[in-house]
DNA sequence: ATAATTGTATTAATCTAAATAATACAGTTG
DNA sequence: CAACTGTATTATTTAGATTAATACAATTAT
């Protein structure tokens, strides 16, 4: 089975996983699941989950002991890098939005109206 | 050549004579260059100059004359529906932003930061 | 102890979308 | 008439994403 659609299913997957540490569903030295196991629940390849632990890892979303597990890392850990990262790419929408004709008012409305609903 | 860095051509393309015709660079009625001018000029295959025409032809911003050219749509053609584009994606990116931990004063800071530049 | 499970690594093969390439056609323009 | 226009078709190539088949050493559970 394979997700279409332009994006990669390691970034999906990335995604996802951000989400729920990042939002406090999932607690700091929590266990994820192994890499066996996501990749059945998903019908994914265990290479393409591994991809998706090694690029958490990298953002210190993550810490991976051989033989033991990944576990979810400190908040202090991560949560800068992230909200750094998110900033990052919001800035590049930002200026997307912009070069077809939103301004900044309407853009703040939009940033309104959408966390509204959380 | 080949642009690399996962975004298609075509779209990058297509953002970029979308940012020409949206800012006002270009004026209603002015002809495009052809698409084998475009494609001699990027070192693109015509064919992806063409599929970027198609695009911006289907968004309203540019209407084709078979035989003759490409000319920018008239305004009221397509700020609307561009900009109804614009909101989605970036609406996405809002949604993007919050599940990685920015709220909506960060965003709305981030906002107006980066519009100010222009 | 030993069998199963863990993260990690390597290498090759497969698949798909993107991009290329080579044309062709009909209408216009000079 | 010759050159240029948008448009269309089909086949090929290419690169990145994904799959696949393993293997290893360390940990855990039986």
């Amino acid at each position: 089975m394979r997700i279409r659609g332009g994006i990669p299913i390691y970034e999906q997957l990335e995604a996802r996983i951000t989400e729920l540490i990042v939002s406090g569903e999932m607690e700091t030295d929590e266990r994820l699941p192994t890499v066996r196991e996501v990749a059945k629940q998903f019908a994914l390849n265990p290479n393409t989950v591994q991809k998706t632990y090694q690029l958490l890892e990298q953002r210190g979303l993550i810490y991976s002991i051989p033989s033991k597990g990944s576990y979810v890392s400190p908040r202090e850990n991560y949560i800068e890098s992230c909200k750094a990262l998110a900033a990052k790419n919001f800035t590049e929408a930002v200026n997307d939005a912009v070069k077809r004709g939103l301004n900044a008012d309407e853009l703040t409305q939009i940033v309104r109206s959408t966390c509204k609903d959380k």
